[in-house]
DNA sequence: CTGAAAGCGCTTACAG
DNA sequence: CTGAAAGCGCTTACAG
């Protein structure tokens, strides 16, 4: 490697052209090229076509890490998704990528396989002075005060701190639920179960108590719940363990979200002869594209994702110019979609 | 906002905590300070203690920024991808982010909502000084040039240069459409129809030209090709639109991915009462979830993501660490997927 | 409008 | 092993 070090073969120059190099052509100050490349600086037009020729020339573009490094401004901010999230929902990601785009920040990813491991991952964003973070992860007491500490401003997607300590933008999955079950109830289903997601998911834990308060409301309070991860297989699987509690299939079935919902209509028609809805009706939750396919059509509730995003970005932008500015929760109503996979009375109200 | 800047009200320490405060209180240089946040760097166990302590108690954490202005290596890589491909292919970004992850590199996430917004963010990636580039979009000879001259490293992923001008890796799309069409034609069908992804699609192009190849080997050059853009509604729309060019659904029908696929078979069953696969075989590619589903069961040819994505950033830190090496293209086979939603015949190879 | 100079927070030869 | 010093590529008061 030493050795490779010395050799002139094949090496081209590669260092990088700077603000000094291009001063040095057009014969004018470094400042005044620094200058010439902020928008809204004070440059003569003489000067600013000299430079910008000089620059073009030696194809100069502007270092943004030596920007951020002076200006304390590193324009990134942080997102911090887990793999579940992604892998569900594949249009938050870019969208909430092409809307900070569209502000002029860049976004630094970081995905978790697991939630436990969000604390060295915060340790990364701020190592590379992230301007803010967006997080689809919950953060304890200790992880939010941290950052406030380190001054660096969180909007927390779908996930709400306790005591509303920080700002967030969620989905009302309580109501959406309740909506579910309302619709369920008045077209008569009686016997209920559950597929519930993973257990450090605080999306899943609202939605099925959510289901399960709504439920109670009406006089339903026994109700099989049977644990899933979110995916497909775990909603088929779901769907069989629950016939094998009960001895057969409960007037309906709800999901904690659509890919577990899907699942345990395959389950249903495929392994346990049930035709859905006159046998068993099946509810999901997100509205993902895969709950409009003719062979499923699923009764569930969308998630608002353009208009969450976008709150996000305004919100997390909105902190970062002023980070003394008080929470705020932005709670979003997702929208019914009555479908197929489940037996509604036709007027049933929203 | 002037006055604002005045107030002291409310203002609490922003400042981040330096190696020169850390020093300070520890009694040390600045410079051990530096040594003793970085492996490998000569420090007494007693001076690592105290630097450790004192940067403990201050809550320093290193900044990533000043470290990459110095060293020129901003540990951060850039991944530039299409709306489409994340879309589709959810698992590719975090399988690329975990991956990049694990050996201490950072992701900075470019989305595009079209091929032809590519320049601007390249613009971006360099000026962010990435060390490298992983794209999913097709690069023309001058952004490749632009980018070798920059010193950047580029892999394309699922993309191929003219003349093999870059790294690459890939998964065989025409081999994959070959193996489908043999399975087809063997299985005694003869009349085909084919639905193509977007026009700007490389992929897309390779999918479709694989199978009319092959199909022509065959002697079967009349086959009717309706555009589609990926999604699965324009797979429904294809499906109608082939019934109404050719007056019948041909014997089948190979879809340039999963979700037109599943949008054709939605059409076949929903709209022309026609059974899949026994009026008409459906054939996708990529091995998406719902390609799975018990109601579709897609016969297709499975990309090797995890494969592709560690080859990617295998490929890609290579080049990183050693810039003047040849290009390397690594082309993966796909995975046949049976499935069932073509007559394939029992004992077809593969 | 323009330039000289200081400084952002680090790393890294170079001496000791 | 440790420290003083230079420098990475910028921005931004401060004079002129």
């Amino acid at each position: 490697m030493t050795r490779d070090n010395r050799q002139q073969v094949g090496k081209r120059d590669t260092r990088r052209a700077t603000s000094y190099d291009v001063a040095r052509l057009a014969g004018v100050s470094q400042s005044a090229v620094s200058r010439v490349f902020k928008t809204g600086a004070s440059a003569s037009q003489k000067m600013r076509e000299r430079v910008l020729a000089a620059a073009n020339e030696i194809g100069y573009r502007p270092n943004a890490i030596a920007r951020g490094l002076i200006t304390k401004r590193s324009n990134m901010i942080g997102v911090v998704i887990s793999r579940m999230t992604n892998l569900y929902y594949p249009e938050l990601l870019v969208q909430l990528t092409q809307s900070f785009s569209d502000r002029g920040i860049r976004v630094l990813l970081f995905t978790l396989e697991h939630e436990s491991e969000i604390d060295v991952v915060l340790e990364h964003t701020l190592q590379y002075q992230v301007d803010g973070i967006v997080t689809a992860a919950i953060l304890d007491s200790a992880q939010l005060d941290m950052l406030d500490a380190a001054g660096i401003p969180v909007v927390l997607y779908n996930r709400q701190a306790k005591d509303a300590q920080a700002a967030a933008v969620c989905c009302d999955q309580e109501e959406g639920e309740a909506w579910l079950v309302s619709r369920l109830i008045e077209a008569g289903h009686q016997r209920f179960a559950i597929i519930s997601g993973p257990e450090d998911s605080t999306v899943s834990t609202q939605r099925t108590s959510g289901a399960l308060r709504r439920l109670s409301e009406f006089g339903v309070n026994e109700v099989t719940v049977v644990a899933g991860d979110y995916s497909h297989e775990s909603g088929f699987r779901g769907a069989l363990e629950i016939q094998e509690l009960l001895g057969a299939l409960p007037d309906a079935v709800i999901a904690a979200n659509d890919a577990m919902a899907i699942g345990c209509i395959d389950a249903a028609r495929e392994v346990l002869g049930a035709q859905v809805p006159e046998a068993v009706s099946v509810v999901g939750f997100d509205g993902i594209g895969a709950a409009e396919y003719a062979a499923y059509q699923l009764t569930t509730v969308r998630q608002p994702v353009a208009r969450m995003t976008h709150a996000t970005v305004d919100m997390l932008l909105q902190r970062i110019e002023n980070p003394e500015i008080g929470h705020e929760q932005r709670i979003f109503q997702g929208t019914p979609v009555r479908g197929r996979s489940a037996r509604l009375t036709e007027d049933g109200g929203t």
